[in-house]
DNA sequence: CCTACCGATCGGTAGG
DNA sequence: CCTACCGATCGGTAGG
């Protein structure tokens, strides 16, 4: 998955539509045969440009996980309290959400359709990627920031309150990136409730 | 949808592995014979109890649609604060997924596989589900309990920050529903910050 | 509930 | 990038 590779500009369109197709039928329901008639080429004719339909899920997915980690590591090595390190995480990972919404679809949705040592490595990154958010939560209990009753589960619930987000969101919308995550931030960390 | 049809036992041991295997494989990528054999019986036989493949995935859908509608419909006509009620709809649809988290996998991510007509009134449920959550924020708005910038968007947070309990939750784990609720209510309605 | 079978479609290859 | 084609598999039906 390290793709030191150079991808060709007609590669590079054969994975945005991929992309695409994925995203609006799923990846088991998307045939080369639908993706090719998209491009405008013939089926056959994609495998000189890719070597099997899963490569292009192997790159959508490898290509947004090394997007959405890169960031946060930066910022969980910053010297911030853990408040504010979990909100300029959350507003990462809503940017990174944003600013590609179709490859995030098929980030969340499909990634149980590779082929190992592929899904391996995959679910490896995820789980380092929570990790991180666990680390700063407890971190933030420690320091008697933050209250909870199980970091996990705390913070799988507030990434899944993020991940509907690339099915939802359209850049012409009237919610900003900042906003987005402003929003939930304010919701998740502060609460709904008005405070008295 | 609305099945008044009598279900045999037969049938109902074909749903629930189809169930198990569309959790697994996801819709698209499980095959009658893959269900056949899981049962026993050979994939043509399948057809005597089913009328089709997507019948099953119908059946799963909207079930659950059934099972999440009918208790919040009833909670919202209690008389209540806005804040109870929002609690108790949280407890009532975290309980409806973790007693069945099978049939909430395949309901949360196959919907999308159901034809027209079936899509159009899927659709058309979630939003009124969607709409009552929507109404008891509002009205909590009104009554200064509750404060945020868009109720939709408040709404589809908290509720996927819930609906990823399925593909998560196990009967034998540390957590019971209740427990599950209450901490996610409390994250999201009290928020993560200790209060000062 | 089975055997036998249908036409359609699948991912992918050979060879140019 | 195309034509031609491969074996495998798909959802489903006929007939018993």
């Amino acid at each position: 998955m390290p793709t030191t590779e150079v991808i060709s500009n007609r590669k590079q369109e054969i994975i945005e539509k991929a992309t695409a197709l994925f995203q609006k039928q799923g990846y088991s329901a998307t045939s080369m045969r639908d993706l090719a008639s998209f491009i405008g080429m013939e089926a056959a004719s994609l495998y000189s440009h890719i070597k099997s339909k899963e490569e292009l899920l192997q790159i959508i997915c490898f290509n947004m996980a090394d997007k959405l980690f890169e960031p946060v590591k930066n910022i969980a090595s910053e010297n911030l309290s853990a408040d504010e390190k979990l909100r300029k995480f959350v507003l990462s990972h809503v940017k990174v959400l944003t600013n590609d919404t179709a490859s995030s679809a098929v980030f969340f949705s499909e990634w149980r359709h590779l082929s190992e040592p592929y899904l391996s490595d995959f679910l490896k990154m995820r789980d380092q990627y929570e990790g991180i958010f666990i680390k700063v939560l407890i971190e933030g209990n420690r320091t008697g920031i933050f209250k909870f009753l199980d970091a996990k589960f705390t913070v799988l619930a507030l990434l899944s309150s993020i991940n509907w987000l690339p099915s939802w969101y359209k850049k012409d919308g009237q919610l900003s990136p900042e906003e987005i995550a402003e929003n939930v931030t304010d919701v998740f960390i502060n609460g709904l409730k008005v405070r008295n």
